[in-house]
DNA sequence: CTAGACCCTTGATCTAGGTCTAGAGTCAAG
DNA sequence: CTTGACTCTAGACCTAGATCAAGGGTCTAG
């Protein structure tokens, strides 16, 4: 197989993209087993560590929580029910991402409908965005 | 003109639909002017600073942040160049949020493309979502 | 007058996801 | 053997936007 060279977290941190206290942080997190150690203390990983790493930044960019991703590594061990419970969790988040999507559209299409009536000069009572905030309405 | 029936924090709080607290912390942040007192120390407010709460909640709702929602308040009382420069805040934060559904449909996309290629059972070597996840590139 | 609702201040706490500091020990190259 | 880079721990700190607690004063209806 591979060769199971040890790597210091600073290696790691390194291939992997992250800050060495990062990986701290996602080990006391759970995200990451706590990894053998040198006599001296040292953490020693391996590429797995690394693969898991960008794992946890690829779901991340994907919008997945932490809490989230712990779940989702804990699932994708699992031999059994793991691949039906990962999908579920990513259409739950296919699905959360067009809700924001569709929210943020209708902030859009509102601050645009303000933003192309107003003339961007004259008296502030003018100005359909002021006007708008102001209102007493909702 | 209007009434000037001087209000609790309590009953502004209400009519604004935010908590007191927030009150108090909004005139710290300088989004309030420092009210009134009666010589108790209560502080006593007048329907403008409830226009003027609901200014805050608006803008807060189109994704101004707080430092953002000051300039704001501070332009809308110049009468010289405020609404230009209100006008060009909201411009700037349409693109923004632009940007964000641009950068949401394309985390979208993705994702949806890798649930769609799911069966949602078998090995988790398998399962193209679990796959990306690992892979080394990027 | 009293009970209960309301208000005051200062300062702590919360979420999420890290980031930084201090002080001490370890490793590898020259 | 020394020097400089690296690592260790525990715990404080950061952003944003509040929210809450403690301990005490005030207001008002009955």
């Amino acid at each position: 197989m591979t060769t199971q060279a040890s790597l210091t977290i600073g290696r790691i941190a390194q291939s992997a993209g992250v800050a060495i206290d990062t990986i701290r942080f996602y080990e006391r997190e759970g995200l990451l087993p706590a990894p053998r150690r040198r006599p001296s203390g040292y953490r020693e990983y391996d590429q797995a560590t690394v693969s898991r790493l960008r794992f946890i930044r690829r779901a991340k960019d994907l919008g997945f929580t932490l809490d989230e991703i712990r779940e989702l590594l804990a699932l994708s061990a699992d031999r059994h029910v793991g691949v039906e419970g990962v999908r579920e969790r990513a259409a739950a988040r296919l699905l959360a991402i067009d809700e924001r999507i569709a929210e943020l559209q209708r902030v859009r299409d509102g601050l645009s409908e303000l933003v192309d009536a107003c003339p961007g000069h004259g008296a502030p009572e003018d100005c359909p965005i002021l006007k708008a905030l102001a209102e007493p309405n909702t």
